[in-house]
DNA sequence: ATGGTTGCTTAGCAA
């Protein structure tokens, strides 16, 4: 099973590109933010034919989050409940093949003195507050998505650079880890704790081009019944080099078929 | 300290 997250940036802009992706990588579960539409203009029909079913929570001009799965998704769940945290679309349930699956969209924050920031800081502890409502440490979830948080540096080319920015300052990424501590594992991490990796590449800079910087503030967090799962963890770097990408690159994680029994060296 | 680019929407915002 092949769980992936992307921040398309715009999913009518990024069509051509997903639809080669999908027939390319054949994810299972796709997690997409920042899909800019409302649900309405949303390109159901030709994901769909691509063999996918759709779940979308999207708004108008910003945001908006999407699952894909190769398989019905059931009890799709908008946003995390909260009224005034679920005024702009970031969030988006459903359970695909018992895994219960959550597109999130962290907002960015703009800068550390922006009101945008306590917005960010507000939505993540809202998104910790959902996880304790909602669900248990005990069931096979996945939160995956765009955190706009690098939690490492070795997720970061320059790290000096950020810290003191909202992807990396020391108190964003605290409240990134109040998340975590719900006792979801980081996958791209575990797999990978040299870094080195990144999936975001400022357009205005022109970083990747040139062959420097880059974050990785992407990923697939996961409880143990998944994270027990997965076998291997990527990034899909070279869609940041087709024409017209998305500033974003896909980030995957690969499970076993069938769940490890926990007690099957008794 | 500012600006650089992209996307949505059409002057300005968000990232």
């Amino acid at each position: 099973m092949l769980i992936a997250t992307w921040n398309v940036n715009s999913v009518n802009a990024r069509m051509g590109h997903l639809l080669v992706w999908l027939q390319a990588r054949q994810p299972d579960v796709v997690c997409l933010q920042e899909t800019k539409t409302v649900d309405d203009a949303f390109p159901r029909a030709a994901i769909e034919e691509a063999g996918y079913h759709v779940a979308v929570h999207g708004q108008k001009s910003y945001n908006g989050v999407a699952i894909l799965a190769k398989t019905p998704i059931e009890d799709v769940q908008r946003g995390m409940g909260d009224q005034v945290l679920d005024v702009q679309a970031r969030l988006l349930a459903g359970t695909v093949s018992g895994v219960r699956i959550l597109s999130a969209y962290v907002p960015n924050g703009a800068s550390l003195k922006d009101e945008k920031c306590l917005y960010k800081v507000a939505w993540l502890s809202g998104l910790r507050a959902h996880l304790d409502e909602r669900y248990s440490p005990d069931d096979p979830l996945v939160v995956a998505g765009d955190f706009n948080v690098a939690p490492r540096d070795v997720d970061i080319a320059e790290p000096q650079k950020w810290h003191k920015t909202v992807l990396a300052h020391p108190s964003m990424r605290e409240a990134f880890a109040r998340v975590t501590d719900f006792d979801l594992v980081d996958v791209y991490a575990a797999h990978h704790p040299q870094g080195g990796n990144y999936s975001w590449w400022d357009y205005r800079t022109a970083s990747y081009e040139r062959g420097v910087g880059g974050l990785r503030i992407d990923g697939i967090l996961a409880t143990a019944k998944v994270s027990g799962r997965a076998i291997s963890a990527h990034i899909d770097h070279q869609e940041r080099a087709k024409e017209r990408p998305s500033d974003h690159v896909p980030v995957l994680m690969r499970l076993v078929a069938e769940p490890t029994r926990e007690t099957s060296d008794r």
